[in-house]
Parts: structure tokens; sequence; C-alpha cells
DNA sequence: CGGAATCTTGATTAGGTTCAAGATGAGTGG
DNA sequence: CCACTCATCTTGAACCTAATCAAGATTCCG
């Protein structure tokens, strides 16, 4: 909590010995610093900008706005979605610390999703000009953005196969799939809360909060999980990774 | 038809007056020769190999291949498909002239999916390697592959939106996006053939043949298409728009 | 021309939605 | 700290869209 009190006082130019700065970030190793060296994350350093928090139904930039910048969350849960010709939400991404946010509005140069929080998050702000200029010149920073972008696409795809599953087989690929992202980052993986709704489940995974509702409750019966409100105990994770075919 | 008889002989390191180069490319405005000068057009080119024609159901690339080429279509149609852990392919894409191919195994360094051809196609490799070096010579070029992966990013969300909407709302889309695309390339996008079969849009959209083939007959019925066979005729592309809600 | 693959059409079934109503939980003010 | 309210969540019953199963029809291709 240190860290929060001291954030966002003002750009660090100067980073030997910050607290607040990708050399001592705990997710380093998830995000853009990967396998740099000091002088790399140096340059690096100096163009990221430490945002205030954004909080709980805040929302960090809208579908439309003018791509300034991407953004790598550090602490706290944001939600992605777009409003659809319907007027309606459809939610394209959930967002956990490591992750960065904003890639798909280079193409058009606007974003075309809203990122907003679910609980209260702190984001580094990464302006797109800094960032491109800064891949002329650093190799391994080229070569790491161009891996987030490739994991980004890699992720849609798998939401593409997400939505051809059944019900019962989307609830446990998304439990699996934060299980997993929460082991990543040193929590606990059997045994979590969920930041996003039921609605905002069920909307991610394209089915109603009614059928979100009976098969979590199903799947209590059956002695896979622990389901209480927002709390998640997996008890047995190989019968909820053998869940139907 | 010239242009096909005379590749794949060599790579052409002297640009000047070629008959196959990203210079006198038809579709050098939609691929990454995109808004680069002479100059710059040169040094692309030289990294880039044209391929023989890839036939009919022969495969480019396999899942899990190292990532060793990006491919450019450069004519004809291909598909992306994955194998789910059910050993079922999931088609995640259809290919044009001009669509880039492979992006999503830099992450990991293997391509994540296998492209084949629907039919005949000539298609460009552009090596890796040799491409991540120009992007930190060319910052031209360096923002075309971001734009284009970004667009990809964008194409994946897109899909996703796809899933989330109704078996008659799906065709519509896919006849819509398809026509689009061709208009883009300057062919008729009201009077098209579909390369790919019912089958693959059938996977491609989530639903079974027997909706796909229950469907075009009642677009037909309907006045909105006339369907012959792999023969596709907008006849009312407004109501085709308005499928539903 | 003949056989196989692909496509069409019909009848039945089922998974998940919709509609409806009650239960639980979070937030607010007295 | 409790009562009150609104939002979220749960549970049940009826319904509907698209899947499945089953046969033909057409097209493709050697």
């Amino acid at each position: 909590m240190t860290e929060i009190s001291t954030i966002a006082l003002e750009k660090n130019k100067n980073n030997k010995g910050c607290t607040v700065c990708c050399q001592s970030c705990s997710i380093s190793e998830l995000c853009l610093p990967f396998s740099l060296n000091h002088s790399e994350l140096d340059k690096l350093d100096n163009i990221i900008e430490r945002k205030k928090p954004v909080h709980k139904n805040e929302i960090l930039f809208k579908q439309g706005d003018m791509l300034g910048s991407i953004y790598a969350v550090r602490t706290g849960t944001l939600k992605s979605y777009k409003i659809t010709e319907n007027g309606e939400e459809q939610i394209t991404a959930f967002h956990l610390p490591g992750d960065l946010v904003g890639f798909s509005g280079i193409f058009g140069e606007q974003h075309n999703h809203t990122t907003s929080a679910l609980e209260t998050a702190m984001v580094c702000e990464v302006p797109f000009n800094d960032l491109n200029f800064l891949l002329g010149e650093v190799p391994r920073v080229r070569y790491q953005v161009l891996r987030l972008m490739s994991k980004e696409i890699k992720n849609e795809q798998d939401l593409v196969l997400l939505s051809r599953l059944n019900a019962e087989e989307k609830i446990s690929a998304f439990l699996l799939n934060l299980s997993k992202r929460f082991e990543r980052h040193g929590f606990d993986p059997f045994n979590f809360r969920l930041s996003m709704s039921r609605s905002d489940i069920a909307n991610y995974l394209g089915i109603t909060i009614e059928t979100v509702s009976r098969l979590l409750r199903k799947f209590h019966n059956d002695e896979i999980l622990e389901v209480n409100n927002k709390q998640i105990i997996i008890k047995d994770i190989e019968k909820l990774k053998n869940i139907k075919g």
C-alpha cells in the first residue's frame, strides 16, 4: 500500500532508487520491461507516466477517443467493452495486472473500445508516439511490443474459440483462465474473489445471468466449486477441466 | 495471368522495372507497402520472397510450426484454423488478397493456427527476422506493421461480436463483410463467388451447415439474395443490413 | 459417366433464453 | 447499529432457436 501513496507525484526522470518505476515494479516480468536491461529500462521509464488511481466504474478511455496512449495495468481489474449498433454493451476483455490495454486502437488512430475499472486500479500510461519512437531505438522494446500485440491477437482468438463452447464449458474455461492468471501473479489460484458481477460474466461469455447463476450452483452441488457470492474456491480442478466435450 | 507465370523465379535484388515486386503490385495499397516511398519499398522488396502458388487444400504453414515468416496474400483465398482439444477444426479467418497472415505467432515464436488454400493462391513470404530488423530501420514500415497487427486485433474482436449474433445476423454480417472486402479490391461487391464451402462458412460462424443452407434459401425467397450454389448476388443490400436486431 | 462429396430439406429434440417472482447483499441515513 | 432501499443474484416454468437426426438432391471430379 505504500506504493499507492507515493505514485503519480511527478514524472520521474532519474529512476535510480525510485519506488515507482519499471525497475522496482512487481509485475515487470509480465509487462513491457520483460527481458530489458538497465539502460533499456531507463529509456522506457522515461516515457511512462504513472497515473492517478482509476476508481471503480471510472472510465480510463472511451471508444472513439483519439489514440494517445497505451496503458499497462499495475493493480486492480478493468474491463473493456464495445457499444454495438443496437446500443448494447459487449465486454471483450477483463484486464489484470501486467496486461496492456489499447493496442487495437493503433489502426484507425482511435480507441475502439471503452475501458473502465471494476475496482480501484493503478495504471501506467505509455504515450504511443513516444513508444513508437522507442521501438526504433531499442530492439528489445520493439520485440516485446510485437510479442504483446501478438499475444493480444491470440487472446482474441481464444475468445472466439470460447464462443463455440456450450454454457458449462464457457463457465469452466472462464474460471480456469482466471485461476491461471491469478497463479501467474502469485495469488492463490484455487481461492479468489471475482471482481466482476454475474452480469459482466454473462455478457463476456455470451450467455444470460440466469445461466451463470444456475451453473455456478450446479458446480457447487457437484462439489467442483465452493461458491459464496463473489468468492470462489476451486475444490476439484480436474473435474472442472473435464467439463463436457 | 502474366504475373503468375513470372513469379518465384528468383529473389529480385534489383527492383527497377520488375514485374513482380511491391512497386508494381496491384494490392500494395492494402498491404505492407502502403504509404512507403521508393527507397523504403526497395528495402522491403529485398527481404520479401515470392512463393510458388499454394494450390487448393495445400497447407502454407501448420499450427505449431516455428515462426519463420509472415505471409501476404497476393491472389486467391486461404483459411486459417485451429485444432481444438477435441480434435475439431475451428476456422478463425478467411484471407483475401492484401491480408497478412501469421502475426499471432510472434508470441510464442510458433504459428498457432494452420493456414491452407481454399483455391490456388499466390503469397509473398516475409521472413520475420528480416522484417523485425527492418522495423528498426524504417519508421514507416514499423508504423505499418503496427497498424496491420492492430487491425488484426480489431478483426478478431469483430469476430467475437459476430458470435453474439443470431444465425440470420451471422449470415448477413458474413456476406456484408465479404462484399465490403471485394469492393475494396475492385471487384463487384454485389455479385461474387464464395470460395469456401457451406461447411467452412458454418464452422466459421459457429452454426451448422443445415442452418446456413436454410437461411441462404430464406434470403433467396425473401428476394434479398440470389443464391446459385456458390454464386451470390446481393439484390437488396439494405434489407440485408437490416436483418433483425 | 459413375461414385463420392457437398448441399438441401424435413421432422424431432434439447440447451439456453425469456419471463416472473423471491432472496440476498451492499449502501445510506437516522 | 439497525431499518430501509435499490441493485444484484437465485430459482422456477414456459418457450424458442438452432442442433440433431434422417433422406434425398445436386455438384464435383476422376
